[in-house]
DNA sequence: AGACTCTACTTGAAT
DNA sequence: AGTAGAGTCT
């Protein structure tokens, strides 16, 4: 096939295929030997579920490494998560070896929006040391925001805000791009100005949420043109993982850096597309033809994964949707087991029994590696967690609570945050007073008054403050010896490795010493934590590379902990196999979720279907499905009857153990599985303790793409050494007022600072933004 | 300033 | 049922 692209004749010159099949390509079936091959134009892969994707996508990388098409530089390929880009990088480097070294722009996009942005960051008003907050921060961040604007926070949550900008955000709408009625959607009508302000602080402290890292990269593509050619000529090839999962805001950036080229390649599965609730448009994927007219369509059908079974339970079931493109998997595979449902009594029942399945499977010479179980949301864990404490299974539990999320780990990073970006106020009131060293609600309000005041970040008004008589004695020593550490952690942040200047910082801090001083079990958890968190930054050559880790490597890949059963939540499990599947809690108000049913209509209840497509075709030899009569949800027992997607397997495709559909065989499980009705009552008080390290993989993780790190040293002065000009309308002799001291006469000026004698109080000093002309 | 008690809300999935 | 935030007490 031929280019019918002119921009593409620059390659006339490349070197021809080497006649001989090279080893990528050997092994691939027909379908998937196109969808390398073809070079040139776009490329639009249907891939159901289990056939081959990956592999493809790989091979193509490879073919065009080899081919010469491109260099690795020149390659973008995108991916959603960590998982992915890391698996990629992986198997490319398997056909290629060195030359993926030099693959800068593999990543997801999150990360390669960061990458980007860094480089431009002054283009968008950010230093490119800006921080990256999360969810938490965002969230806090807007509160300060409503109540500063005097909106009531019961009427209209920072949550409801939150989401309505990171929506606005995927939809790739900046505050000015809002309609009226998008506007509305919050604080009747005030959502843009609250959006507008929200941007200006994040600025303000050179800060960008998640969806920043592709709004501003986006903005920055659409306005201006050097940066876009820049970019549209750099990357000959773009390769996108689960396009289906892509929000309008990464379809334009896409559309927007292969209009020069056009060869860009999506990968997808309409029928896996189960993140619209975070701004994914399938209808990206279903307008790929209209999008890019000259497009070639390879659809791959072989499933290589699953047993003829659970393939039939899965499509039957998706075929209960509207509006697919629509694909006939097959395999040649044996039939083997059908798939299992299985009623049980109630959720500890369940677990019980999973458990006892696990334990049989295990006889029977299998590895738990190759045995899952699915939940759909993440609180079902807990009973699993529960009983296989109880039994001794191991396990691990995949996402969750994260290692960074942790009390401890979050304000180690805020002690950081606040030395590499003196600009990031979260973080320091974040630590101001942590551990506690006197420093209270007055004190720190004081200091955000005179950051108001001077317009300076909250770090830079604690110094300033210091020079005052504003705080009472006790509370200025503390802040003093506070930020005397600041400033000499700030000096020697280039001098030390991130790991030995984390280490000072909670030795300086006091932050061990008040852990220590607790003797509680879970303090000493805490310092074993924090240990392990100096240990992982010990892979950092610079404080930044850590902290931009920490920001984008949001996934909980267990390093290999032995032989152990993953219990995960089925958005998690997308892209991964088991041999053996346990999907649990398959009943109405849990799959399909409560919300699922009360909010989104048909649509949503799609999305739902589409999830339980996902969760069955992650089997590869036997799945089974579970649901329980009774479970207890925010502590109320709830009775439930079986989901209605388990009727929707066809039926051929199913053995039902105990079919719950009526009061009798409820009663019949009841008594059958009685044997042993305190079971679920045990507990262990330590359950907390024994959760998996989810976050050292932290260290291991590093490979990224930032290997040839191109961040702009940040810009060192210490908030000490600047002077502050101060303000010009009080001079020597004037006569000002102060809220605490009251009237007095301004007998000295240096900069900002002032020393004054007051009437009633005598002489103070006073930093000028404290007091007005009187 | 910090400890203590009460209330309302949660649990929908992730970079 | 567990928890974060607000409100109250020492």
């Amino acid at each position: 096939m031929t280019s019918t692209f002119p921009d593409d004749s620059g390659f006339d010159d490349a070197p021809p295929v080497p006649r001989a099949e090279p080893a990528y390509l050997r092994g691939l079936n027909p379908e998937q030997h196109k969808a390398v091959t073809a070079l040139d134009g776009p490329v639009l892969m249907l891939a159901g579920a289990g056939t081959g994707k990956t592999a493809a996508l790989t091979a193509r990388l490879a073919h065009i490494l080899a081919t010469r098409r491109a260099w690795p530089s020149e390659i973008l390929a995108v991916t959603f998560t960590n998982k992915a880009a890391r698996e990629m990088r992986e198997r490319v480097g398997g056909h290629v070896g060195e030359a993926v070294e030099g693959m800068p722009w593999l990543g997801t996009f999150h990360s390669i929006g960061a990458k980007m942005l860094r480089r431009h960051a002054e283009l968008v008003g950010l230093q490119s040391n800006f921080t990256i907050i999360d969810t938490d921060d965002q969230l806090r961040l807007l509160k300060q925001l409503i109540q500063a604007n005097d909106i009531d926070d019961k009427r209209f949550p920072a949550r409801q805000l939150a989401a309505q900008i990171d929506g606005w955000k995927n939809r790739g709408l900046n505050p000015k791009d809002l309609s009226a009625a998008d506007s509305e959607a919050y604080a009747q009508g005030r959502g843009q100005e609250i959006y507008q302000l929200y941007q200006d602080r994040l600025k303000a402290l050179n800060a960008c949420d998640f969806g920043d890292l592709l709004l501003h990269m986006l903005t920055l593509l659409k306005t201006d043109r050097a940066v876009l050619e820049q970019y549209q000529q750099r990357f000959k090839y773009i390769l996108v993982d689960e396009y289906q999962d892509t929000n309008a805001s990464q379809y334009l950036w896409l559309r927007l850096l292969a209009q020069s080229h056009h060869n860009i390649c999506c990968v997808g599965d309409d029928d896996q597309s189960i993140y619209s609730w975070r701004g994914a448009e399938v209808g990206n994927i279903l307008r790929f033809e209209k999008d890019f007219p000259e497009a070639t369509i390879v659809r791959l059908e072989q499933n290589y994964r699953s047993t003829p079974q659970i393939l039939a339970a899965a499509s039957g079931l998706i075929q209960a949707n509207s509006g697919r493109l629509g694909k006939t998997l097959w395999t040649e595979l044996d039939p083997g087991d059908k798939v299992r449902v299985l009623g049980v009594w109630d959720g500890p029942e369940e677990a019980r029994r999973v458990g006892e399945e696990l334990e049989a499977l295990q006889r029977g010479g299998v590895s738990l590696n190759d045995c899952a179980i699915l939940v759909r949301a993440q609180f079902q864990t807990r009973e699993f967690e529960d009983r296989f404490i109880a039994i001794g299974m191991p396990y691990r539990i995949i996402g969750g609570f994260r290692f960074y999320e942790r009390a401890e780990i979050r304000d180690a990073l805020a002690y950081l945050r606040v030395i590499n970006q003196p600009a990031d106020d979260l973080a320091f009131e974040r630590i101001v007073n942590t551990p506690k060293r006197g420093l209270g609600d007055k004190s720190v309000e004081k200091i955000h008054r005179l950051a108001r005041a001077s317009g300076t970040p909250l770090s830079r008004a604690a110094f300033d403050i210091l020079d005052s008589d504003e705080l009472p004695p006790r509370a200025r020593n503390a802040l003093a010896g506070l930020m005397k550490y600041v400033a000499r952690w700030r000096d020697e942040m280039n001098n030390m490795t991130p790991a030995d200047l984390v280490r000072q910082v909670l030795d300086e801090s006091g932050y061990t010493a008040a852990l220590q001083a607790e003797k509680s079990v879970e303090a000493s958890g805490r310092l074993e934590n924090l240990s392990e968190l100096a240990r992982a930054m010990e892979e950092y050559e610079t404080l930044g590379d850590f902290l931009e880790h920490v920001s984008l490597v949001m996934d909980n890949d267990a390093a290999d902990q032995g032989d152990t059963a993953t219990i995960m939540t089925i958005h998690a499990a997308k892209g991964l196999e088991f041999h053996n599947v346990f999907l649990v809690g398959w009943e109405e108000g849990v799959f399909p979720s409560q919300r699922a049913l009360d909010e989104g209509g048909t649509a949503s209840l799609e999305e739902e279907r589409r999830l339980g497509y996902v969760a069955i075709t992650r089997a590869r030899t036997r799945c089974s499905i579970l649901h329980a009569a009774n479970r207890r949800i925010y502590g109320q027992w709830t009775s439930s009857i079986p989901s209605r997607f388990i009727g929707e397997i066809p039926a051929d495709a199913v053995e039902s153990e105990d079919s719950m559909t009526g009061g009798e065989s409820l009663w019949r499980a009841n008594w059958s599985e009685r044997e042993d009705p305190f079971a679920h009552l045990a507990k262990d008080p330590d359950r907390a303790s024994r959760r998996g390290p989810g976050w050292q993989r932290a260290a291991h993780l590093k490979g990224g793409f930032d290997s040839t790190p191109n961040r702009v040293k940040e810009n060192r002065r210490s908030a000490v050494s600047l002077g502050n000009k101060g303000r010009d309308d009080i001079q020597i002799g004037a006569r000002v007022f102060h809220q605490k001291f009251g009237y007095g006469t301004v007998a000295e000026k240096e900069g900002n600072k002032l020393e004054i004698d007051f009437e009633t109080s005598g002489r103070k000093r006073v930093l000028d933004s404290f007091v007005s002309l009187g």
